[in-house]
DNA sequence: TTGCTCCTCACGTCACGTGAGGTGGC
DNA sequence: TTGCTCCTCACGTCACGTGAGGTGGC
């Protein structure tokens, strides 16, 4: 970064973004209406909303814990907590915490990873058996299809 | 089944029915309302609804579609006609019908099933990437846990 | 300058939740 | 007869979809 490098505006606009997340531009702004992502960057009001690489990354998980999971947006809210707190620990904005808060934000973020994998767990075992039904209903009709003959 | 048997109500109320399905009654209502479900056999306005194991199974099914492959109403519409050429094979309403009915019947039937399937695993693959997600980031959380040392 | 995408209301929709007021069956 | 559950409206809510009318940036 140069001295000269004027405050460059980064980011792609809200389009873009939503395609690259897999959702559409009302959705961000949705999300954004009910605190579940944060207003773009010290945005003047009525300006054009700028997505970072790490922002679009961030709605991509949202979404994808919304619909794997079945997490409610308000439930998710709880999730993007132990997300901050990872950004924090990543930007080592806390290199400067005690070890005390460390091992705090730690615990918080392993609590949530661990429901998380629960949940991810539950979720599999559900599917497991929906395959399951679905594979035996399938013999049974490839036998009948069968007794009657071809075409 | 005695002559003498009065022409017995069977299946429990809409309460008992929900519970068992893990919904509420309100939903199977809205169910009934948008076609999704027949409404309740020959029932006179403002009788109560009632029913059987086999309706219950069914209401458990479309909930399990709905929630595990993220289907929408509209769409269980659909899975709705197939369950229903099931249900004619399986009480063998179509015994007399020719053998190209049955082949045209079993033909869509398999091809709802394997559709179905195809979700299930595209879903079951999604899972797995978010576990070996959560997997790393609970992997790396422990690390940095481990070496801020006990407590 | 012309398109295109963006902006903010604001009403519509899907899948129900939640009373309000009344009726039915063990 | 007393509870309890059921009934039918009908309005509320959550998570967006969908224009309406206007402004901004390559």
């Amino acid at each position: 970064v140069t001295p000269q490098a004027a405050p460059a505006k980064e980011g792609v606009r809200i389009g873009s973004a939503a395609k690259q997340a897999g959702t559409t531009a009302r959705t961000i702004r949705y999300y954004e209406e009910i605190g579940l992502l944060p207003s773009s960057n010290g945005r003047a009001g009525g300006a054009h909303r700028l997505y970072t690489e790490d922002d679009i990354e961030r709605v991509r998980e949202l979404l994808r814990l919304k619909n794997l999971l079945g997490l409610s947006l308000d439930e998710l809210k709880t999730v993007i907590e132990a997300e901050n707190a990872r950004e924090h620990l990543k930007a080592r904005f806390l290199s400067d915490a005690s070890d005390e808060e460390k091992r705090a934000i730690l615990d918080k973020l392993l609590e949530n990873v661990d429901h998380q994998l629960a949940l991810v767990n539950r979720r599999r075992k559900d599917l497991d058996e929906l395959e399951a039904d679905l594979t035996t209903r399938r013999r049974r009709a490839m036998r009948r299809r069968r007794e009657l003959g071809d075409q």
